[in-house]
DNA sequence: CCCACTACCTTGCATAAAAAGGTAGTATGT
DNA sequence: ACATACTACCTTTTTATGCAAGGTAGTGGG
């Protein structure tokens, strides 16, 4: 089997967004008010794939945990939308992990230079 | 109940780690010849902390797919241990894995910088 | 009035990390 | 030479979570 590799390798880029996904969708939402395809065709822009699927818990459990809310809002064409904003502890999260991507980001590229 | 956030954050936190966790450890080894010990305080240093519950199991998996391998070596004190290195498959991997890296930190660095 | 489209949401499955528990070889102290 | 402590390896069980697939409903066009 020569190329077994392909799925792993895939496997690994797929956790390695994974992780991120959260952050990203934090930082999506910041930027202004949006409703839920606007956030996955973001995303896919940023080379981030995301499905409707995960967007959706993700999103719930978000607003259960105090980060997000939401309002309905009528479209010229199509059923009405929820807009996302951050709240308050939202903006405070945003923060924080600002802070740990930017610790990761040196961690990591040390890690590297010093392979060299 | 003030601060549910705390919990919350961590676990965002940990799940950014998690993602980056198989990058990280292929890049330790690629470094030299360790044993998992070695790589847990290694990556400790960089504050990602790993346990060995988690360590042993994913260095067994990435042995099966062939990206390491490793060899037995006495210790001056204490049981054997098992040496890692990277496979030439490894090493390959490594290398698709530093693009991707690359390209997730710029992906999400245009989405934080977009934001200001 | 029906069909297509868009948007929302839920269920079940697969994967994978973490917690906890377990085995065994080596050294140390008496 | 025996008991204890320590180090290293490994496995089992639990829990979280992303994803695929399937399902509901409101809107507008023909």
């Amino acid at each position: 089997m020569p190329n077994e590799n392909k799925t792993s390798l895939e496997s690994s880029r797929a956790q390695m967004r994974k992780g991120l996904l959260e952050y990203c969708i934090l930082l999506v939402i910041s930027r202004k008010k949006v409703y839920a395809s606007d956030i996955i065709s973001s995303l896919r822009t940023a080379d981030l794939l995301v499905v409707e699927g995960t967007m959706y818990p993700l999103l719930s459990r978000l607003k259960n945990d105090g980060l997000l809310d939401y309002h309905w809002q009528e479209s010229k064409s199509g059923p009405p939308r929820k807009y996302y904003e951050l709240t308050g502890q939202g903006k405070a999260m945003l923060k924080q992990l600002d802070l740990t991507w930017e610790m990761l980001q040196s961690s990591i590229n040390a890690l590297r230079t010093a392979k060299a």
